[in-house]
DNA sequence: GTTGAGCGT
């Protein structure tokens, strides 16, 4: 399941989402999407998870928690729309 | 060097 995790730090790196994340799930697959100019984050990523169950979990946790002293929209990606 | 709604190098 994909999921996109908004409204974060500009400072917030990769790592920290996935250390956010790890806490619930196991994670296949996680990008914090940089500037292509200043090569900082763009304050979103996205993150994949196998587990559904435990991507629904980490998202109702994580969703509205302070990460990196910042409070993050985590929320699923675009669902199968076929 | 910055910024604040979002669905991606």
């Amino acid at each position: 399941m994909k999921i996109i995790a908004r409204n974060l730090s500009r400072s917030t790196t990769e790592e920290q989402l996935t250390e956010a994340f790890t806490q619930f799930a196991e994670l296949e697959y996680c990008t914090l999407v940089l500037d292509k100019v200043t090569g900082k984050s763009k304050g979103f990523g996205f993150v994949e998870i196998n587990d559904d169950k435990k991507a629904l979990l980490a998202i109702v946790k994580l969703n509205g928690t302070k990460l990196d002293g910042k409070v993050i929209r985590v929320k699923k990606l675009k669902i199968n729309k076929h």
